[in-house]
RNA sequence: CGCGGGGUAGAGCAGCUGGUAGCUCGUCGGGCUCAUAACCCGGAGGUCGUUGGUUCAAAUCCUUCCCCCGCAA
């Protein structure tokens, strides 16, 4: 069960590994994109390619939809960013249970968007890591964990491609385990858990009064969406990437320092700055910050960003 | 038919109440200078996304299609 990338990585793996795949489950089609038009979700199109049924029921806590699995009879059910929660009726049926894979090394990161926050807060180390489902929303046993470095502008897009990969290789090492009868359980430590809510647009303006490692990480944690912005002249544009400086200013947080072919260099908290060097105007795209001063009333030194 | 913005020299933009195109940077040549990414002079470089139409005349007005971007999801 499963519904994004992240998931369809992870489906890959298990059809290349040869796993008799019963059926899939997946959000229901609704329409997405430019001009509204409805397209099939990464798991339902690879699901489509190797034809195995799909199934993508509304709501899960439907007597009808527990007999449809009884029917099927699966040995497990696994559960990849799926996008629902799975009743615990479900829950029971597959005599070896129900697995989830995550993006995080819980009990950290519980919830919706845990690459993405990991990236935000700095951390330096993050992974993913597989459970057995619970009723909980991410509380169940875990099973296996992997590391890694998150590199210092490594985008939250860049690290979920580079997790996803991580967590489809750990799915198949932890179905190993389960055939073989030697997987682990082992409990979370509650008291140490953490919740992440998803990200939206409130989280997208540049908040320059933290310290410049704090600016560069909502710069990279915020792609490939929503962005962080900064607003100037009632106009409002997307930051892509910036660098760290040796400045030590005491100008106030916000105060654009020197605007020059190298970047936009901006004043933030700690009397650091950091300077920008990729930004999008309204309309247009992605553009480096010296292409950008061409042809647009460039910011100048002493304004202040919103 | 979800809403909206845009496709003009290598790059970024202006022109768009119609008369065969301009700015900044880059590039080439020359000059100035101890010197320079500075300054001055000059040159090259454009099927104005595509199709058809209106007109004496269209980048500018109408039309077909393609592509990019934002919102919304």
């Amino acid at each position: 069960m499963g519904t994004p990338d992240f998931a369809a990585k992870s489906l890959e793996a298990l059809i290349e590994n040869k796993y008799d795949v019963a059926a899939v489950f997946t959000k229901a089609d609704k329409p997405v994109g430019r001009g509204m038009k409805t397209e099939f979700s990464p798991v339902k199109k690879l699901a489509l390619e190797n034809g195995i049924n799909i199934y993508q029921p509304v709501k899960l806590r439907d007597e009808a939809i527990y007999d449809t699995i009884r029917g099927i009879a699966p040995d497990i059910i696994i559960v990849v960013a799926y996008g629902k929660i799975i009743p615990p009726e479900i829950l029971e049926i597959p005599k070896y249970g129900c697995i989830n894979v995550h993006g995080s090394l819980l009990p950290k990161y519980r919830g919706a968007a845990p690459i993405q926050w990991s990236v935000i807060n700095g951390d330096r180390i993050t992974g993913v890591t597989t459970m057995y489902l619970s009723e909980g929303m991410d509380e169940g046993d875990m099973i296996l964990k992997e590391e890694t470095e998150i590199g210092e502008f490594e985008t939250a897009g860049e690290l979920f491609d580079r997790l996803m990969v991580m967590g489809a290789d750990l799915l198949i090492r932890t179905l190993r385990l389960i055939e073989n009868g030697t997987a682990p359980r082992i409990p979370q430590d509650h008291s140490a858990a953490t919740y992440v809510k998803q990200l939206d647009k409130s989280l997208c303006p540049m908040d320059f009064t933290k310290a410049p490692r704090s600016c560069i990480k909502q710069i990279y944690g915020l792609q490939p969406w929503p962005v962080a912005t900064i607003r100037s002249r009632d106009v409002t544009y997307k930051v892509w990437s910036a660098k760290y400086t040796d400045t030590h200013t005491e100008l106030a947080p916000g105060t654009v320092i020197s605007s020059t072919d190298e970047g936009l260099e901006v004043a933030c908290g700690e009397n650091g700055s950091i300077i920008i060097t990729s930004i999008q105007a309204p309309g247009k795209k992605r553009m480096d910050y010296a292409d950008f001063l061409r042809g647009h009333k460039s910011f100048s030194a002493g304004d202040i960003l919103e």
